[in-house]
DNA sequence: AACGCTTAGGAAATCGATTGCCTAAACGCT
DNA sequence: AGCGTTTAGGCAATCGATTTCCTAAGCGTT
């Protein structure tokens, strides 16, 4: 545990006021090249790190971000996190994670926090059942919404189109012969369980066609995807594609199917939704999902921050493409 | 955006000096009750948050930690990361979260910007394969690692005690009447497959057992875990259980004896390692398993943390023990 | 030699909050 | 009434880096 150095001890070793170190290990102002040498050989050999509250203190900018996740950390957060920091980490910037674990007084505790600590920015994330509402109002620091979008129109939000991600998937079903195409997906009130299922209606509709079978709503388990292909098997619908609300329940569908006799693609062909490794690989036969490129959602999000950072705000929701990746369980 | 107000603005409001605005807020020096009342009321009024940075200047504290994570962010780092939280948040404290990605250069750099935000201390983490240099020597903060290990002993390093895990999955095993036990793993030159594995040998020659057949290495994969069922099945050895070295084996295995016609638990019980949630209750029967804690680890390690940063300081691995969590596939 | 101009680098203010030191007022005591 | 003690709160230094302004030295020119 060394004592942290300071730019006056790097000034001193190299002969020359503080304010010229900062000048020369900086950049800025005239100076000698050999002396601007010298300063930095004698930072290079104290190890000096400059201290990043003095500078932000004087200069206004902490090149940090916050980001504040509404629920829990989950299997969501991490590739946008990815991403974000992708955008970020280019521009020398840190990110403060805070899980507000959909507890409104953590998260604005959290708010206040990082308002405290002078953050240049912050991004909102969370799983959405809806639009949420505004974290704050007439904060100090732009905000970006990603994944989750703002209720509020003048916020920048960016989300996945699922709706798109839902027309490709039907499509590709389409593509490959099916016709008789049953949904199953997570809890109605879920506003992506809705979206997607509505979306994928209105594709068959202008096929002039309709689901084989009353669209199927649930849970996000594999556990309700069992139980759909029981009620599938039941009805004596003569389904020949599913398109589910999620890769969980598309594997528990897989299984059940599989295990009542039906063989996959052959008989019955599947596509999944949010495209999850362990799941998609997991399946048997692996699974055809639709991808809603995450990490280009954090990298997109943390853009937009960027460019409100520095002036140029976006507005509005930004709905970003998905994306089928094809697999066994759709091969023709 | 508003500006940022400040304590002298909330000085003047109130009539006092900053100084002694400083100590209302602070619950320092002696004022009259009233004064402070008064000040407290001027800073709600004008919604004054302290500035981090400046007071961070003078305090020498952050009240921030940094967290690396070696590898990339994956499912292991959640449940680390909110233990963690949970252990700092109750005191106050923020994480810069950095994603080094297994990579040399971005772990130096983030280590460098850590240190010149003056982070209080550091946690470490990531899956490896083994201990892993430390990754700084004379280090102007306390570092702690959490999962991972440092190879240096002074380093303080809190760890699941993976072999106790193994014990606990054996024993339980033993218990529900199995004597013919199969353990399928990891990669064999994989720092946790070899020691679950070797643990789980030694617990069985305690009973004077030895595996049904030598201890099966390969992947962390459900695939393998399907591979694995086709080797057991075709040896013709007589395996009443199966100890696998994860959940995602584990149910691949399941999933693989169910086809073969083998019932679970009846013919074969059946216990995974980590207790990951989607597989153990994707898993069919739900998978008896074995959980790390993980988030008790990253809380330990926060707890560590902070009792370094306060100046007493933990050495040396710190292994804590695991769980069994008991469901249907060794249901008696 | 005297003047103006450029160049290199120093001195000091600044950012915002904390804190040690100091002083004026109020109080109690003889 | 006079003196010592307590109390309340102000003043100013401080943390570390940046940045503006300023000055001294060095140069060329006539």
């Amino acid at each position: 545990m060394d004592r942290a150095v300071t730019i006056s001890q790097v000034a001193a070793l190299a002969g020359v006021s503080t304010g010229t170190a900062s000048k020369a290990l900086n950049g800025r102002g005239a100076l000698r090249p050999e002396t601007r040498l010298r300063v930095q050989q004698a930072a290079e050999q104290l190890g000096f790190v400059a201290n990043a509250a003095a500078r932000s203190l004087q200069t206004g900018r902490t090149y940090t971000v916050g980001m504040i996740t509404t629920d829990s950390i989950g299997r969501f957060s991490i590739p946008l996190l990815i991403g974000a920091e992708d955008a970020l980490g280019a521009g020398q910037m840190s990110i403060f994670l805070c899980d507000a674990r959909d507890d409104p007084i953590r998260e604005q505790y959290y708010l206040r926090t990082l308002l405290s600590r002078k953050v240049d920015g912050i991004i909102v994330t969370g799983r959405r059942t809806q639009a949420r509402a505004p974290i704050g109002v007439g904060l100090p620091v732009p905000v970006v919404y990603a994944f989750i979008s703002s209720a509020d129109p003048a916020d920048c939000s960016v989300v996945p189109d699922e709706a798109d991600g839902s027309r490709r998937a039907i499509r590709h079903l389409l593509a490959v012969g099916r016709r008789r195409i049953a949904l199953v997906t997570g809890p109605e009130h879920h506003h992506s369980a809705s979206v997607r299922a509505r979306a994928a209606e209105d594709t068959l509709a202008a096929e002039g066609l309709r689901p084989a079978v009353p669209t199927l709503y649930g849970e996000w388990s594999e556990a309700w995807g069992r139980q759909a292909a029981g009620i599938l098997l039941s009805t004596g619908a003569d389904v020949d594609a599913v398109f589910c609300g999620s890769d969980q329940i598309a594997r528990g569908l897989a299984e059940a199917l599989t295990k009542a006799g039906r063989e996959i693609p052959r008989d019955v062909a599947l596509v999944g939704f949010d495209n999850w490794d362990v799941m998609v690989e997991g399946c048997q036969p692996p699974l055809t999902s639709i991808d809603m490129d995450l990490e280009g959602i954090g990298r997109t999000a943390a853009e937009q921050l960027l460019a409100a950072i520095n002036g140029t705000p976006a507005h509005g929701q930004h709905a970003r493409p998905c994306r089928l990746v094809p697999r066994a369980s759709t091969a023709v």
